[in-house]
DNA sequence: AACGCGTTCAACCGCGCGACC
DNA sequence: CGGTCGCGCGGTTGAACGCGT
């Protein structure tokens, strides 16, 4: 079996995201839903791979992202929630709303997993005398660590604020889109989002058509060249008419 | 100021899975 | 039922940054 390619890298471009290349992404995924990442960057107007538009916005740039300031409370979540599923970061990130599974990677990989071989390394020394000098890095091996006993009942909990709907791949209910990340529109230009339509209110607290954020394919259908991006001047509607039966299952 | 080194984290890559035809 | 496609996941990479000398 031959796989396609996910994308021609011939054309596509590599390496940091600019501004101009989010504000596309950005715009177009506002607007009109991921309704397929393969397809978006062609009909966005960005030379990038589809797998890449959809790493940058569910990373970086969807709103309601937590970035940086672990609390105590969720670092404990992701030591707790890793001793029981291990490297399985998508599950660990849906306890922990507004946090992605890229990120906690990270973290956990410069901050947590150190820490945690400090402290095992504390506890082996203060309980055993006999296995002074025997200590060696084992690499990935963790160990037990002081998890509060209320650490399960604050990820079971539903009316916490650690909501579990939330996770890299189930991410944009009303809800959780509750416009936490207004650091991405206080910091950078947005302006340009005046000159879309957005459908009513304001985007971020009323986003993405509501709940039905994802569009089955012919919602957005492409009535135009998809060569000729739409963000080329005056924006003109590249897409044909919503289906509303669709629209409504979603 | 310049250099080297360690750390951080955004982004890439390859693979597996499920849906669809 | 097998082939294809798109998505999601986890591992890895490398540029950027900070810090010490």
């Amino acid at each position: 079996m031959v796989r396609t390619p996910c994308c021609d890298k011939t054309e596509q471009k590599k390496g940091a995201w600019t501004p101009e290349e989010d504000t596309k992404l950005i715009a177009y995924v506002t607007r009109y839903g991921s309704w397929n990442w393969r397809q978006l960057p062609k009909y966005a107007g960005l030379q990038r791979c589809g797998k890449s538009c959809r790493l940058r916005w569910l990373n970086y740039l969807r709103p309601n992202i937590k970035r940086g300031n672990y609390t105590k409370e969720e670092e404990e979540i992701i030591i707790s929630l890793h001793e029981t599923l291990g490297n399985r970061w998508s599950a660990i990130a849906a306890q922990l709303p507004g946090r992605t599974d890229n990120e906690i990677k990270n973290h956990w990989h410069t901050n947590l997993k150190k820490r945690l071989r400090k402290k095992s390394v504390v506890a082996t020394r203060s309980c055993s005398d006999d296995d002074k000098g025997q200590e060696k890095d084992t690499g990935e091996t963790e160990v037990n660590t002081q998890i509060p006993a209320n650490s399960a009942q604050i990820i079971g909990s539903s009316s916490s604020a650690l909501s579990p709907q939330a996770s890299s791949s189930d991410f944009l209910t009303t809800d959780n889109m509750a416009a936490t990340n207004m650091d991405l529109v206080s910091d950078d230009d947005f302006s340009f989002l005046e000159a879309y339509e957005i459908p009513s209110g304001n985007f971020w607290t009323e986003p993405f058509l509501s709940d039905n954020y994802f569009m089955p394919n012919d919602f957005l259908a492409p009535l135009e060249d998809p060569d000729s991006s739409f963000f080329d001047g005056e924006i003109s509607s590249p897409f044909a008419f919503i289906n509303t039966e669709d629209y409504n299952l979603y």
